[in-house]
DNA sequence: CAGAATCCCGTAAGATACTG
DNA sequence: CAGTATCTTACGGGATTCTG
């Protein structure tokens, strides 16, 4: 997805919207600190297909966005809390707009019985997103 | 980006949309055929950073999503025209939504003198999105 | 003009192990 | 618990060439 790295050229700020929620997992992380705060622990198990590693990056790019807050409390075991911040919560908004319509786009392919999939074929298999291997969440 | 394929998992229909408009060009293309059909040579020229295979291939897939209609004139030489569906029409609210959100972001970056970018500093480099080579458009 | 076919490469992301 | 460090691999995407 990912969306890749993008800049601002083109003249479309959509890019750069898509450039700070568009990574990998960062959708589901922020709907989930749309709500309440959550510990590092807790969100991985919220998204169970990531690994740590992957959490820890988006985390960390969301907080360079200032998009999520990082507050670390000094004890031993190590606690970490992530929740968005205010002007994260700005987001939401678009959040549900982007929600919304993938909830029409699933109506939309329900209903249909599938006509548009063989439009010219290409060469190559086209592969839909319906994904397999489960290397997403 | 990107955005990568993602399935409608964990709950949360954002990414089913982020997988829609979420391809690497899908947004400026998208931006563009929102005004008026495009042929591909019109295409090529509003997006010069990318090649004609990409633009093929991200066209492909808006065409599979049902988001573009491709238009086919058997003359010689060949002429294509692209355009929205009415669904895809339906799409423009949120990229809508998405613009603005980009908009508020650019000014709050551009209003704070970079306090944020210290935050929690990792041991290996942060690469901003600030791009150098110009493989973005 | 509008692609399709090939080749190639960088990096995003997975798996795993280690640590304060 | 909340992360790093390291290795490895897949595939997204660039460049180029060929064709109806």
């Amino acid at each position: 997805m990912r969306p890749k790295r993008l800049d601002s050229k083109s003249g479309c700020a959509v890019e750069v919207t898509l450039s700070v929620i568009g990574g990998l997992w960062k959708p589901v992380i922020l709907f989930h600190l749309m709500h309440e705060k959550k510990r590092f622990m807790e969100l991985t198990r919220l998204l169970p297909n990531t690994t740590q590693r992957m959490l820890t990056l988006q985390l960390r790019e969301l907080e360079a966005d200032g998009i999520v807050a990082r507050h670390v409390y000094p004890q031993v075991p190590p606690k970490v809390e992530y929740e968005l911040t205010p002007f994260g919560k700005t987001l939401a908004p678009v959040l549900i707009s982007l929600r919304q319509w993938g909830e029409s786009y699933q109506a939309q392919r329900a209903s249909d019985i599938a006509p548009i999939q063989e439009v010219s074929k290409p060469t190559t298999t086209r592969r839909r997103r319906t994904n397999t291997a489960g290397h997403v969440a």
